[in-house]
DNA sequence: ACCTGAACACCGTTCAAGT
DNA sequence: ACCTGAACACCGTTCAAGT
């Protein structure tokens, strides 16, 4: 019999930024943004909630550091290759948060908390930077560098946030729920709307419920992408 | 001299739901949402916490009625007259979600916030409705209605979050910085960033700190406007 | 320098008791 | 049916005291 059943958790390592951001994501994913508690996160550290705040100033940096932290990983794509056209690497770019949100379904609901914030984390240069050097690349004049940049941006993050709604959604129906009996539900809520306050609604529930959320993101993008090119044609 | 200081909130009108979620939306407008409390709450309608409980059942469906609420007044575009292209229209539906994030810098966390839960309430529904409409008055074929609105409804909800960060952003630096002295502050901050890891975004400072929020808010707009137009041509 | 943990000032929510 | 307000079970944060 071991001494206690309590984990050990690593032979008590010294507590570090790091160490407890780890810990405050981990939480975050297992159990959601109301399980994170300095006292939660305390005694998954092994030690008492006051020592936190000698490395974190408080709830709100930490929230920040959880979030840059998976913004980082997440738009950091790796070179596959140089042959790679600018779309293919800001499809890459933007299917790292759109998947990010899926993986850590408090993601979308922080990042439009953050941006409200001043000032600006490192979370917005991060994505503004992988999206505007492609944006580069493809060859929209420079005038133009900020209004693509942004309208991409703004779209991923819209996008991201419903996608985290869907993710969140199927599992608050129940454990077993996946996505397309969450759709489901969803499409036929819809189809039981006012037909007058709602007519379109109504009309595409049939095309909301066979969806594909990751292909109808990129959809999305494509469509940006083709304004893109539309209004801001490559050269002089 | 009056009996008591304390104003007599109009006669004790009985409390309804009503009165309630109005409440709700002027304190989160003055104080924010860290300020909205049943017990600031009870005290403005002079009452006790547990009466609102009568009418509401938590907090969770007192934030969803006031985001409804007040997307329910932002979205509804009375018809300036029937000579409105669809375009116009969709402008005047966007700007409508996009003013409202400047009266109430509360509204773009909750509105992603609510996404995620289950079941949507009924702002999703409101605001994909009076874009659909006009996406299929611009004349897109009827299987590419979900992605068009859907499209344009992301980007607009995440345009708006940004826009909310812009208003909270400046309110935060201090209560006579206006949105020209916040844009400055981003801006330098964007130069100051490492060479390295951010080129493109230095290089866009520039046109961070001079840009009209409105105005690229429009611009993106108009750009997947034009992307509809070129990946779905109106027609067969 | 770094950690401990009791204590403080709050929350949302409940519920017996009133009218 | 509707309201009251004390009480409960939590929070984030602080801080004297330890090592």
């Amino acid at each position: 019999m071991t001494p206690r059943s309590r984990r050990p958790e690593r032979r008590q390592e010294p507590l570090s930024r790091e160490r407890i951001v780890g810990a405050a994501v981990e939480l975050l994913d297992t159990v959601g943004e109301r399980g994170l508690t300095f006292r939660a996160l305390a005694e998954r550290l092994a030690t008492g909630p006051g020592a936190i705040y000698w490395h974190i100033t408080g709830k709100a940096e930490l929230l920040t550091a959880a979030t840059d932290a998976v913004v980082a990983t997440a738009v950091t794509v790796e070179p596959t290759g140089s042959t790679d056209s600018p779309q293919d690497a800001i499809r890459a770019v933007a299917l790292g948060l759109f998947d990010a949100t899926e993986t850590h379904p408090w993601l979308a609901t922080q990042l439009a908390t953050q941006l409200s914030r001043t000032p600006w984390g490192s979370v917005t240069p991060r994505i503004f930077e992988s999206l505007g050097r492609q944006v580069r690349a493809l060859g929209v004049p420079e005038d133009s560098w900020f209004t693509a940049s942004s309208a991409l941006m703004h779209y991923i993050l819209g996008a991201s946030g419903q996608n985290a709604a869907n993710t969140a959604g199927a599992d608050a129906l129940g454990p077993d729920v996946d996505r397309a009996e969450f759709l489901d539900t969803v499409s036929t809520a819809w189809e039981g709307l006012d037909p007058d306050d709602y007519p379109f609604t109504r009309a595409v529930a049939d095309q909301a419920r066979d969806h594909d959320d990751r292909e109808q993101f990129l959809a999305g993008i494509a469509l940006v992408l083709a304004g893109i090119t539309a209004l801001h044609p490559p050269g002089r």
